[in-house]
RNA sequence: GGGCAGGUACCCAAGCGGCCAAAGGGGGCAGACUGUAAAUCUGCUGGCUUUGCCUUCGAAGGUUCGAAUCCUUCCCUGCCCA
């Protein structure tokens, strides 16, 4: 690597960041010219990444590139605990089995951003489990109950009267124990860890050690635009969605939304695409475009452009078969809404014929809103018919062949 | 340990013997509008081939022709006092 300077990589660093403790600190380390090891914490009890994942995840890679090692830490201990940070409920405890599993899947993902070479995977299990409660007292002697109530979703929940259980105020400790056993240089964090980040600094100063520098990256919203993304919330794009669900999902934001996911996700510069596109509408579909490139390849996002354009712009039928579900049904009648249930399309029967009441249900492109409505499926590959259920739900239905 | 207040559908929250599948709001879904959206307006929002039936109001029992509503026990939560 060509010798950058200290100033301009930090700049480099700091971009997109929240905040940064201490820019001297940083500068320091970086003067010593070793790589420095960068911690990542992940409590894989949503083992799905989503888009809001990939803003820290990105940071740390830009800190590979320049050299840096990442420790990953698979927070398989600490998922049994259940953090509450940026919550008002108490994460669900996990058993173990479910963290292996989800810690499996979890790992995979991230390694679609992350650099494998230049990361070293733990489980925080390995110092956790053995701790003992004389341990754990030592640590939780370093922290009073005031400084604890500091933290926002604690004091929100303590003023609410909602209840927080003894047990949440060791998930902090446990994070920061973890930078102390791995001797971490510098962890980086979505805005709603800064509480634990900060924490890790004052035990590591109490443990002898010298404080971590942190780094706090902002939340990505979500596609309501109002919370964090998030999996419990159904407001995120997950990066193994299909190409046309991550398209689609991402056209769904509003206006306002885009330049803040541009600047988030993309190396793209939203003023430039302003003035290049014009129109919002191209701007956002660069913006989709471009992430699903990310994760799917060139050939996948022009194809989900492309589809996205057909189905809902002209409200045709796209030909990429992910975009339409093939559904085969044995020759004969079948009544429509029971149809709509199995296919997925509708969540019951009940919904089924409530949405067509509403409309909302077309077969061939006529409107269909008799529930008493009867799908007749010839025999052989002719007859197939293409049932729609609102904008986004298309299938093709056919017969199945006689085995 | 004592006193008090609570636990209602995805969330918040009304209801306090029948008119309750349960007001209202949020969220979600659909339709209209549009530039994909957002905003706005309208409708829907337990299940079941549905003028009816079945399951639901922390749990289990009980009273009653009839219970989310009354009684008993239990479980859970918050507040105050110790």
């Amino acid at each position: 690597m060509p010798r950058e300077s200290i100033d301009s990589r930090i700049a480099r660093i700091r971009k997109g960041a929240v905040s940064l403790e201490t820019e001297a600190e940083l500068a320091a380390r970086l003067r010593e010219g070793r790589p420095l090891r960068v911690k990542l914490g992940a409590d894989p009890s949503a083992p799905d990444l989503h888009l809001g994942h990939t803003v820290v995840l990105s940071k740390l890679r830009a800190f590979q590139d320049m050299g840096h090692e990442v420790v990953f830490i698979i927070g398989d201990f600490t998922a049994r605990i259940g953090d509450p940070s940026g919550r008002s409920k108490t994460r669900p405890q996990l058993s173990r089995d479910e963290v292996e599993r989800n810690a499996e899947t979890y790992t995979a993902q991230v390694f679609r951003i992350l650099d494998p070479g230049r990361t070293r995977v733990v489980s925080n299990s390995a110092w956790l489990d053995p701790l003992r409660f004389e341990d754990l007292i030592r640590l939780a002697s370093t922290v009073t109950v005031a400084q604890m109530l500091q933290r926002d979703d604690y004091a929100s929940r303590y003023a609410a009267g909602v209840p927080i259980s003894l047990h949440e105020f060791l998930y902090p400790l446990a994070q920061a124990y973890d930078s102390i056993r791995i001797e971490a240089d510098v962890e980086i964090g979505g805005t709603d860890q800064t509480f634990n980040l900060l924490l890790a600094r004052e035990l590591q100063r109490a443990f002898g050690q010298r404080p971590q520098v942190i780094m706090t990256m902002p939340l990505l919203v979500g596609l309501d635009g109002v919370e964090k993304m998030s999996k419990s919330l159904g407001n995120h794009v997950g990066i193994t969605e299909p190409a046309f669900e991550i398209f689609g999902k991402l056209m769904s934001i509003s206006d306002d939304l885009m330049p803040r996911y541009v600047e988030l996700l993309t190396d793209l510069d939203f003023d430039d695409l302003r003035s290049r596109l014009g129109h919002p509408m191209e701007i956002k579909m660069a913006l989709a475009g471009e992430i699903v490139r990310r994760f799917h390849g060139d050939e996948a996002a022009r194809s989900a452009r492309e589809n996205f354009t057909i189905a809902y712009s002209r409200k045709g039928i796209p030909d990429d078969g992910d975009w339409v579900r093939e559904i085969a049904l044995p020759p004969g009648s079948h009544w429509l809404p029971q149809v709509m249930k199995d296919c997925g399309l509708a969540a019951s029967t009940s919904e089924a014929r409530r949405l067509m009441r509403q409309g909302a249900v077309r077969i061939d492109d006529v409107k269909v809103t008799d529930e008493q409505a009867v799908l007749e499926i010839g025999e052989g590959d002719r007859d197939r018919k293409i049932l729609r259920v609102g904008r986004k739900k298309i299938a093709r239905i056919g017969a199945r062949p006689t085995a």
